[in-house]
Formats: structure tokens, C-alpha cells, sequence
DNA sequence: ACATCAATTCGATGGTTGTCGAAATGTTAA
DNA sequence: TTAACATTTCGACAACCATCGAATTGATGT
């Protein structure tokens, strides 16, 4: 049987989108906040915890969902974000591989 | 006898550093290449590899050391560069336990 | 003292990015 | 069809940052 241990390959584009992405503190506490939970809807949800307006957190949600590190879902008129660990994992090995 | 896997706890601003470093395509690169060999001269030796400016890459080493990423010993007129891995692996573990 | 070389600092520039108000889009309920 | 609400897009602005040439500092050897 397969170990789990075998992580994503992330290609240079990708590495540095994540890089970028986990370099805002804003984004780091965003990205913190949606991970401790299961789902979330961003705006209303998150805008009780953290002060930003609606256009500039749209704008770093974006900035995480391209580079992979969480996955979106409409829901009516709400949008549902889903961490995508894998990813973080593959950038964490990664890290650790060209570095450590 | 203690466990080696305690790792340091960074503060916000070393979090901060540390993530807005490693976010440079180029300065990750230049880290990389610290990270393989023990010592380096930067710019003579550096250069020979990454195509930069004395100037620029001043600035970047400076950035990594601010990050705690490297430490520096002079050695004449020359510089040598140490990668300094336990602060990348409490950066890591920040990370898996913040994000993971 | 002088020339040479490694590295840093300074100053300027162009590009990137975080920010938000205002307008637009899309959805739900009355 | 309105009204109300969630989210995105647009446009603009300010702050930040990577980059490099030129000048500077500092060390070595002649």
C-alpha cells in the first residue's frame, strides 16, 4: 500500500503565489481563521472578527484561492471557503526540502 | 532527557519577517543556495550563480538576516553567510500548527 | 600613501500591492 | 417588481519594494 507521506509537486508559479499569499498578515490571520473552522462564510462571518471592508477582503480571498490555498463554494448569496491543506502541506515539505 | 522537536516561538514581527522574505523569488533562491553549502562569500560567489547587483544583493541579505534566516561573520573583506535552520523550522512548525 | 577589490549606503525610479468608496452583479424574500 | 443584502469589480491613491548606478566605507597588498 501507498504511505501518505508523497506530497504535491508545486511549481515555481505556485510556490511563489503562496509565498506572496502568506506574506500578508492580514491574509495569515484570515487564512488562520478559516482553518481552525470547518467552513465559513467570508464576509459576514469574517468581518465580525477582523476590521476590512467588503471590497478589500474579497480581494485577499481571491489572492488565496489562486494560490491553492482555499477552495470556494457558492452558497445562495453567500460564498463558503474551505482550507485546502494538502496545499500548505506541499509548500511546508517544499520549504523543508530546498531549505532545511 | 528533553526532546529536540521544542521549537523556538517567533513573535508576530519575526513571523511577519520571516513570511515577507521567503516571498522574493530571488531572496528565496539566494537562501536556497546558502542552505546547500556551510559557508559563502556572498557577492563574490554569489554572483557567479544569480545574475544581481553588488547593490541588490546587499539589500536582500540584509532582509534574510533582519528575518533571522541567515547570520553573518566577517571575514576580512569578505562576508560569509550561515543559513540559520532552527529559525526556518520554528517557522515551519508556526505554520503547521497556525495552518495545518 | 596608493591602488584595488568587497561590500554597503544613498538616491532615484518603476512596478507592485493593500486599501477603500462607489458602482455593479447576483440572490433572496416581501 | 421592489427592496435589502452579500459579494465582486472598478478606479484611484498611497505606501511599499525591488532594482541599479554612483558614491562611500573598509580591508588588503604593493
Amino acid at each position: 500500500m501507498a504511505t501518505a507521506t508523497q506530497s504535491i509537486e508545486l511549481t515555481e508559479d505556485q510556490l511563489a503565489l503562496i509565498a506572496r499569499a502568506l506574506a500578508d498578515p492580514r491574509r495569515y490571520e484570515i487564512l488562520k481563521t478559516i482553518s481552525t473552522k470547518r467552513s465559513c462564510t467570508p464576509c459576514s462571518k469574517m468581518r465580525d472578527c477582523i476590521d476590512i471592508s467588503p471590497a478589500t477582503l474579497s480581494h485577499h480571498m481571491k489572492e488565496l484561492e489562486t494560490a491553492g490555498l482555499v477552495r470556494s463554494e457558492k452558497e445562495g448569496k453567500f460564498v463558503n471557503y474551505f482550507p485546502q491543506t494538502h496545499i500548505l502541506r506541499a509548500y511546508l515539505d517544499r520549504l523543508k526540502s530546498d531549505l532545511a
